[in-house]
DNA sequence: AATGAATGAGCCTTCATTCAT
DNA sequence: AATGAATGAAGGCTCATTCAT
């Protein structure tokens, strides 16, 4: 039943189920009806919203990466530190939202179409320099410059390691122990940097 | 003129080939007709080798894996102590072989295609299975077993990780920060094991 | 907010934006979503006044075909003698109207659909059988019927060409140099029948 | 049953097939199924042969023109006057090959085409040139520089209309009538140049 | 040993058309 | 009077795969 304004319902539905079907089949290998049927639609009307199936693909990523935003604003709004700001970003990639095995799955997937596609890049660098600044930022309130930088950059890498390991397991997400673990590395690491000569 | 003995000779193009093509796409997005003109020869003669697209892939990762294994055999061979394995073995997985554009390309591919391919999982396993427990035997001689399973778990995730992040960088790879960066966290981390209550 | 008595004006527009479409697009590759959007409507008004593309179609050859034998009734009005009706049919023929590019491009459009369609096949009939007829009769009073067949037919004959390669010119349309083309062949053809034996 | 040298076979087969069907269709909205069908093949192979639906057509075209070229070159060569050269040419244009339904109805669906497509356009200007210049060196040698121009064009615009009217004609083709009547067009024409005063 | 020939299956995309509002 | 919403049907194209040579 046709019905007005259906348009933001449509496209809502259309990115949670590519989000879905991703994370399902663990590739980008699927069909834009395989899509359009899981959201309830024709295929036809996946192309009437979006124009086309890459450009599905980049409206579900940038979906992602506004989530995955909106989490670390959240936290780092609640810190008060800049040990809890670095607490909070890294709380915010492993939330719940984050971190549930659809989710993953399409962010892994949509990492390596990054590789391909121009304009995936260009996406991903904007979510990676915005994590790496802020990880910066923060640590640069408590090492000097040169090891912010490096800081960042590792805790960065961990993260995405972690992230992608879990993409390959078979069982459910483990949240807490990917924080404990980087957690972990960052007091290791500040503390080393506090008594220099060991 | 059909020589003799060409089996091997053509499989190990054929593979080379799926490597290049695959890092030169960024995706598995890459026909056989594709490979098998990088290669040399028609596409028929890549199916009566392979048998199919899927098994060539497979053979492609199965080399990619042993090309892994390889260096770091060669790696911990010459290592004297544990920390000395530990470092080899962070080192073999930066070597310059590993590290050139069209094989990590290549390795994030089928990293991806683990996730919805079984055979590739299953390999993939035999891989991560290996370097882990390289890893937690090593920090177990440096460490309790409980820190060693944590430790090689987070080395084993930033090693990941850096990998991750290179893949998509644009400049040419950069090992050596890798593995400092990776030498760092392990020095710390075991630092700050020996100095519990900071 | 709806008025009173919109269909003729948006029948008017829809046929109008048909022949401006076909014009530009050089084909009948057009959609309605086109067509309508040109006219200010949506597409489904198209059809609601029209009932489906084909009819669209129709109408619009109609339109033409109208408007063409308007043109040759004005000028057959004014002519006085049979080969001023000549004249003025060739005229008529070239006419500013008929003559922009979209008209061109539009009849010449539809002269091809017209072998696929029985409908439009009907309606170019009639235009084919007025056009020669009055041809024929103005003929017929300056030559035999036999000759008058044979020169009514090869004045048509000599208009369709040049309208066919005005079609495919790039540059503006010449409708003086067409005229002239016809008139000279019919003064000559004329000409002839009055010296039988040369 | 594959056998080896089959490419030429195919390409001639699926042209032959393309002409066919859209003799039969009297249009270009013909599926690139339905005419590999016509030759006997899967529609795969079409797009392999041809690498497209357009460019299937553009060969088509090419072709056409080549026959008609043909016909053309074989007329010229044994005329001995410059009228039979005129005499040639217009024999070619309705020649038995040219004059079948299926390729009147192909020549004017391309001609049509050649208003949207550039390509198409550009093969025609080639016909049409040739034509031309054909026509115009063979008048120049009858008359002055400016009359042949002229007459070249009337002949070749009245040798275009009568075409356009048989593809739109029911009954069988009939060469003979037209010939005839662009014959003494022509006689007509070249007799008026003679006796300048009349 | 190697390949040209050939195809079936499947996907993206377009578009005329319908319907409820 | 007019339209946004929605879809079924169909077409072009790609590609892995097979087969006879």
């Amino acid at each position: 039943m046709p019905k007005l304004g259906m348009e933001p319902i449509r496209r809502r539905a259309l990115i949670d189920a590519t989000i879905e079907a991703i994370g399902e089949v663990g590739s980008l290998d699927v069909t834009v009806s395989q899509i359009a049927e899981r959201a309830g639609v024709s295929a036809a009307l996946a192309h009437h919203y979006f124009g086309g199936k890459e450009e599905l693909f980049l409206a579900t990523m940038r979906e992602l990466l506004v989530r995955l935003g909106e989490a670390a604003r959240q936290g780092l709004g609640r810190a008060r530190t800049p040990r809890d700001r670095i607490s909070a970003l890294i709380a915010a990639c492993f939330s719940a939202d984050q971190f549930e095995p659809a989710t993953i799955a399409a962010w892994l997937v949509f990492y390596v179409r990054a590789q391909s596609s121009e304009s995936a890049r260009r996406l991903f660098r904007i979510y990676a320099r915005r994590l790496d600044s802020n990880l910066r930022f923060a640590f640069r309130q408590l090492t000097g410059t040169t090891d912010a930088v490096r800081l960042a950059e590792a805790t960065a890498a961990m993260i995405d390691g972690l992230w992608l390991r879990h993409a390959l397991k078979d069982g459910p997400p483990d949240p807490e122990t990917a924080v404990a673990l980087v957690e972990d590395f960052v007091d290791d690491a500040l503390d080393a940097r506090g008594r220099p000569a060991s």
